[in-house]
DNA sequence: AAATTAAGCGGACCCCGGTCCGTTTCATTA
DNA sequence: TAATGAAACGGACCGGGGTCCGCTTAATTT
């Protein structure tokens, strides 16, 4: 499949899914990011981009998530199907980039910005700080969120989950040294998850507050210290 | 969507995703299967029926999951593209009947099985024996159950999902009545998701031993046990 | 056995994601 | 400024999921 090719156009320096994954080390986790403005771009397809993403913007507002559609997209730019393609690789790189620079905030509060989620606090004040942050993350715009969802077997391949990934990882090693902080933090993660989110506050109606208490609650236990 | 009919056909007595869900007894749990055999079904639909899930059953097997076309399953069966989607609502349930089976003894072994899995056993080691055989199951033909993975925001409304999830959270209440046992529930959960258990052996090569240690680790944190 | 009717049937049809490839446009080099 | 090659473009095209609706058939009732 091309898609490969294309994303790595869109998603510069990225290992493929296939290598076993060493632990990332913290600086380098900046430049995973997908990149907004995409550099070294033709002055024709940055200009697209641009008229592209906010055509998309437009429709998501007007008709919801479940309104963007490829074409509908490139017919609101005045520009061809194929070159949203081209861009964006997929659908889900399409409403990925749509989240792009929200995304790119939350990554830098965690990776450097104040405590208690940047650097100082101690790993178990960030891990709940994280946590909270995710989940404030996932409740606004849930349903761009759900709808950039990408396809099973590549959930785990996709750069911003990597990112929190690898910084859960490190958090982790820190609270908890002997334990295994890969298979942990991906535990971690799945409470945070989207579709999850969307199952118990949508489907369920549970409160906010739930979810919140439900994290501090599985941080404790999981980094086995106590609630406070 | 005609589907939620379609599907309160396939999977009778079954209550919308809207309503809180109250915690479900056991004995109940057993009538919430998908049901194989599909009683009260005319003569000529559950003949169709089973040649339709034998079509399916060959094309896994001659072309991997990706060859399970609905047209394919169609013309393989001798019947008409319609007939399909009548049955089963849509790929992804047809995909589920096939898995249907197997998971039927699944449920059958933690729900009145012999313990550790079956009742008898103390909660922890039914939540430990319960993890390894749905890391077997999910390691076992990870493909179907990779291509039969519902979209994001039907993922935790599916039948046998939420068999597990009751079942677990049965286990959680005895084990830790303190708790959130409907949220550690579906944290636990997440860490058996076949997406992740696909994740981390293929992509990641991680060995199963690995992620069964994980397991053991993890119901041990949640549960404030030791390992043992 | 005939009539009735609800369930089932099938395939034409629509929509949308994704690909392909001949054409156009930008940037670079001469 | 002309030439050149790579990058971008666009829309025809394809395949597959899902719907629709007129027709058929199995079960039931009289």
């Amino acid at each position: 499949m091309a898609y490969a090719v294309l994303m790595s156009r869109v998603l510069p320096p990225f290992t493929e899914p296939q290598e076993p994954q060493e632990p990332v080390a913290t600086p380098v986790l900046l430049e995973i990011g997908t990149g907004q403005d995409e550099p070294g771009l033709r002055a024709d397809a940055a200009r697209n981009r641009a008229r592209l993403l906010d055509a998309a913007a437009r429709l998501v507002a007007e008709h919801g998530a479940a309104g963007v559609t490829m074409e509908a997209v490139a017919a609101a730019a005045q520009v061809g199907k194929g070159t949203v393609f081209r861009r964006f690789g997929d659908r889900t790189g399409l409403l990925t980039a749509l989240l792009d620079h929200s995304e790119k905030k939350f990554q830098a509060a965690f990776l450097s910005g104040e405590p208690p989620m940047g650097p100082g606090a101690s790993p178990v004040e960030r891990l709940r700080a994280f946590g909270c942050a995710a989940l404030r993350r996932a409740a606004d715009d849930l349903e761009l969120q759900l709808a950039a969802e990408p396809c099973p077997d590549r959930r785990y391949v996709v750069p911003p989950r990597r990112v929190r990934h690898a910084h859960v990882v490190m958090l982790l090693r820190q609270a908890v040294p002997d334990a295994d902080g890969e298979l942990l933090a991906h535990t971690l993660m799945g409470y945070l998850d989207p579709p999850l989110i969307h199952h118990l506050t949508k489907q369920c109606r549970m409160p906010m507050e739930r979810l919140q208490a439900g994290w501090y609650d599985l941080v404790a236990r999981v980094t086995r210290t106590t609630g406070e």
